[in-house]
DNA sequence: AACACGGGGTG
DNA sequence: CACCCAGTGTT
């Protein structure tokens, strides 16, 4: 029996129910497919459900505001891909006629989507010859034929992706992705995976060399940097508060901010106080602050360390763009900032 | 080619 | 703590 045919034969046992496998709506395979970049089933689930049914259509998705639809994608991180969701949901409306791009090639147009969303829209919507790429399928093929190039190398990317086009079960190429897929996510697991129950267990290179654990060979690791993060939360008398949008180039773009003053180091009242952040804020006229936490929030992001104190600042007044505390939870925020909120309690 | 981009889960 | 996750866009 063939790689392919193995492999579909274990998955017609072995997957799981998932709401995107019971339909063949290109919109809704690439919402699940987007959701899912870089994310486990188990935590995309739920944004999958919550965006299904808020936009049922692609043209829903156009027809609203970026900020609703980062405040539904709050929390699952990489929130360019909201923002790309939302441009290209617009372009299939007002460019494409409401159209969905039905081959690779488009389907590669839209932002958001490159080689493997490609490769997976057009394969399990369309049925299109398209192999993907993804992180269970460099696992289960590195092993398979033990081939240590590293995966994240140009070689490797390029190798791989071959290999996986003379894989692909051209009759069934919906089904044969999502099996290697599943198969790598479930039987081929990163760590310990169980190898006695495995189907290809007296094939498999790495198991005969006893490589399994050290495949997939991936290049460096990613180098965290250190920031220290004081925010500003002010409260005046008719329980406002000032509340920012991030224009800035790096993290959490276009999400919603304490006013923020980014410090050298960890900073004590008297630094801080010293800092003068009242430069910041001529116009404002402070009655008193305090710091809310004694100890540093270190919010870990997979390259950033966030050492982050909140500053409660008493104010007489604000600017007219400030907004009632009790509408903060409107606004799309990082988790760092939503669990203060939410903590803080007011 | 290297890096930035989030947050949750695992061993 | 290190690594991984149905990767993509930018530099």
């Amino acid at each position: 029996m063939d790689f392919s045919t193995k492999l579909i034969n274990w998955y017609s046992v072995n997957k799981r129910e998932l709401p995107w496998r019971e339909t063949r709506n290109p919109y809704y395979i690439w919402l699940s497919e987007i959701i899912l970049q870089q994310t486990q089933v188990k935590q995309g689930l739920p944004y999958y459900n919550a965006f299904v049914s808020k936009f049922p259509t692609v043209f829903d998705l156009a027809k609203a505001s970026e900020t609703s639809i980062l405040k539904l994608w709050q929390g699952l991180g990489y929130y360019s891909r909201a923002r790309n969701l939302h441009h290209s949901a617009k372009y299939i409306v007002d460019t494409l006629d409401g159209k969905f791009p039905d081959n690779y090639k488009d389907l590669l147009k839209l932002k958001g989507v490159g080689d493997y969303t490609a490769s997976a829209i057009a394969s399990i919507a369309y049925n299109e010859v398209a192999a993907v790429v993804d992180g269970n399928v460099y696992r289960v093929l590195s092993r398979y034929f033990g081939i240590d190039t590293p995966i994240n190398s140009s070689t490797g990317i390029k190798d791989f992706k071959t290999l996986a086009s003379t894989l692909i079960n051209t009759n069934q190429p919906a089904t044969y992705n999502q099996a290697i897929m599943e198969f790598g996510a479930i039987q081929c697991k990163p760590k310990n995976p169980d190898c006695t129950v495995c189907p290809f267990q007296d094939s498999c290179m790495a198991r005969k060399n006893q490589m399994v654990d050290v495949l997939p060979v991936k290049l460096k690791k990613t180098k965290v940097t250190v920031k220290y993060f004081n925010f500003l939360v002010f409260i005046d008398h008719h329980k406002k508060t000032l509340f920012e949008k991030r224009t800035t180039k790096g993290i959490w773009q276009h999400l919603y901010q304490f006013p923020l003053i980014e410090s050298k180091k960890s900073l004590t009242a008297e630094e801080f106080q010293l800092l003068n952040f009242k430069e910041h804020y001529l116009e404002i006229e402070v009655l008193d602050y305090s710091l809310y936490n004694e100890v540093d929030i270190v919010h870990k992001l997979s390259h950033q360390h966030l050492h982050t104190k909140f500053w409660i600042i008493d104010v007489k007044s604000l600017p007219k763009d400030a907004i009632l505390i009790k509408s903060l939870t409107k606004y799309p925020s990082p988790v760092l900032i939503s669990d203060f909120i939410e903590q803080f309690g007011f």
